[in-house]
DNA sequence: CCGTGCATGTAACGGGTTACATGATTAA
DNA sequence: TTAATCATGTAACCCGTTACATGCACGG
């Protein structure tokens, strides 16, 4: 129960409709540090309502209906539980990582670099974002919610200073030595070209 | 298709059974940059095998039966164009960045300074893991694959310092400023008051 | 009048984890 | 002999996404 504290969370700022969640985690959130999609918003809405956290205002919008979700008794109380627990470890799924590892010296070093370069693009795209979005002038970040965006800032502009620096050692040849005491880097290379030539 | 690449490299190094694929991504891995449980590996490594990406070795270990897979030609190509290909932009969940975001005044500062060190307590280890590793003189890391360690060394060293600068900003009470045009802030305290005062 | 954005929802599907079941080997 | 580690596997379950279905409002 994680995405529920993320939707109390939400709600929490101001009452919102199911729409609303989730165009909240569209345009920030996202690659941030979370995803929702439509398919999961509308039946947890449904179901922490039916369980008495929230409950709706169906407010008429240019003749239609809108269901706008506030917070209950039971639902701050709820909100503010989930916040006092510490957060678990974050999770991080991340392909290049993966891929760095098992790179090998018969793969070519320039695709590497190409790879790295996307991730320079849109990391930059991003905190362009993170940046601009603390100083809109319209979007509400608490004076917390500002301690939460440096932290985004702070990240992405490493993973910059990462990629240019690899970038750098990759075209300089100037890599860090590997750590191979049973020369596995030379089996491997035997192994897949054995295969390879068949 | 991903964890079933995440696999291919991991043999790609040495041929492994299940326990040893589960077991590099253990230590190493989880929350570095990738999960894996037995519930996913042996069907995959199956199913792997039915497709002619990968073939098992049964060794003899001490008279019993061991596993050990080892890539096709096949396996190799698969395992290489999936390198070749641009890696998606990692997903992070990161419950601290929501509780941050919805943290607000009426809630108890000390509460955020101990998720932060706890956290702070967490990286660090996983911080003094990786520098161990890459050094340890027995785990094999190839020059590219440094760099990948390079990643996770400066993504904790930059996390660990934006914990210290935070939990500076909460003890001396020099938060940034809120960025609230609508004093929604304020409202939120108001909802929030009459609702638990009831 | 038409495309885009607002708005709500469901069903099928895919994917992975948890928990369970089992048993051999090895170091203390 | 006992606990820990090595080792393989399955089934039930949870959870979330994708794709689909629907329709209003509004600006050009």
């Amino acid at each position: 129960m994680s995405i529920e504290h993320s939707i109390l969370a939400v709600i929490s700022f101001t009452p919102a409709t199911g729409y609303d969640i989730k165009s909240e985690f569209e345009t920030k959130a996202s690659s941030l540090f979370w995803g929702m999609s439509y398919g999961s918003i509308y039946p947890k809405l449904k179901n922490l309502e039916e369980n008495g956290y929230i409950y709706s205002v169906s407010k008429e919008h240019g003749g239609r209906q809108k269901k706008h979700y506030e917070l209950t008794k039971k639902g701050w109380i709820e909100l503010e539980n989930w916040l006092s627990e510490a957060p678990s470890y974050p999770s991080v799924k991340d392909e290049l990582f993966m891929k760095l590892a098992a790179w090998h010296s018969e793969m070519d070093e320039d695709l590497l670099v190409s790879h790295l370069e996307k991730r320079k693009e849109e990391s930059t795209e991003l905190l362009q974002y993170v940046r601009h979005w603390q100083q809109n002038g319209t979007s509400f970040i608490s004076s917390i919610g500002m301690i939460g965006i440096r932290y985004a800032e702070m990240k992405l502009e490493t993973e910059i200073r990462w990629i240019d620096e690899s970038v750098e050692k990759l075209k300089n040849g100037a890599l860090p030595p590997s750590q191979d005491p049973l020369s596995m880097e030379h089996e491997l290379l035997k192994r897949r070209n054995s295969k390879l030539n068949s």
